[in-house]
DNA sequence: AAGATGTTACGAAAGCCTTCGTAGTTGCAA
DNA sequence: TTGCAACTACGAAGGCTTTCGTAACATCTT
């Protein structure tokens, strides 16, 4: 008996969650103008303002109604939503194996020195936390 | 002028080709049992025999009519297929950075000692490529 | 030969997502 | 005050995906 999950969001939301992460609250014109640069062609405004409107009630965005121009802003976080959407990609893509796709992501695909410096960095951090706070793990060898 | 690429694939058709690349060439009986197994319920039997129809028309599968229960195969490679949905995955939701989503995956998951290893395996064999193919990327520091 | 069983082909329904047209409203300007 | 411009709300169409029912056909058994 509480507030339901956010629910997952389909291709065109995720669109406008970006925008909204990356700029903040907007209008409805600013977050077309927006969308509509970032693709090619021009988006119909009543079609964002659709969009917005069915997000608002799935709680994905809130919104300031005070002015005549609504402002919009993200219900949801950027890295919960983003890591929801992994592992649903996850399950289905690579039968749950995050280690699959990490090979995958690296293997056929050119990474610079300083993206792999850095997943270096974040590997030793893990090894870290897994070794201090969890030193019954598998850390032999 | 020539073959189109093949498609990328939906839920339930990439669900398919999962069976079929682990399994091997089967029957839509044999599919549609392996189906019913993974998930809760039962499979509808000409469900599954759907949407091999499709997939056949979108090059997904192959299949061999010989016989009264015609035989499906994988048309598309794991790895490719993979690639193809991966691709897409990280522009809508890391704006293009696998390295965002490799931090993420990594991140907001408990990774073992055994993967971790691996992913480090990884690193030094794409760093050897790098260096030796390609000696002016940005090795500096 | 006849019937039961299993298989393919096909149509169609239901649901979801995206898109857009239209109507109604508000605010501003002339 | 009248008219124009911008905005919201809403309905509906179109497309895609998944699901299933039904019909037609082949195979095997008795």
């Amino acid at each position: 008996m509480s507030k339901a999950p956010p629910p997952k969001p389909t291709d065109a939301e995720l669109e406008i969650l970006n925008v909204l992460w990356q700029h903040g609250p907007a209008t409805v014109r600013a977050i077309n103008d927006h969308l509509s640069q970032r693709r090619q062609a021009e988006v119909g405004y009543t079609t964002t303002l659709k969009i917005l409107q069915l997000m608002l009630e799935k709680g994905l965005v809130r919104r300031d109604d005070a002015d005549r121009s609504h402002v919009y802003r993200a219900a949801v976080r950027e890295q919960e939503t983003q890591g929801l959407l992994l592992d649903k990609f996850v399950d289905a893509t690579f039968g749950g194996s995050a280690l699959k796709l990490v090979m995958q992501a690296l293997g056929s695909r050119q990474t610079s020195a300083d993206e792999l410096a850095q997943i270096r960095r974040l590997l030793n951090d893990i090894e870290i936390q897994n070794s201090t706070s969890n030193p019954d793990d598998d850390e032999r060898a």
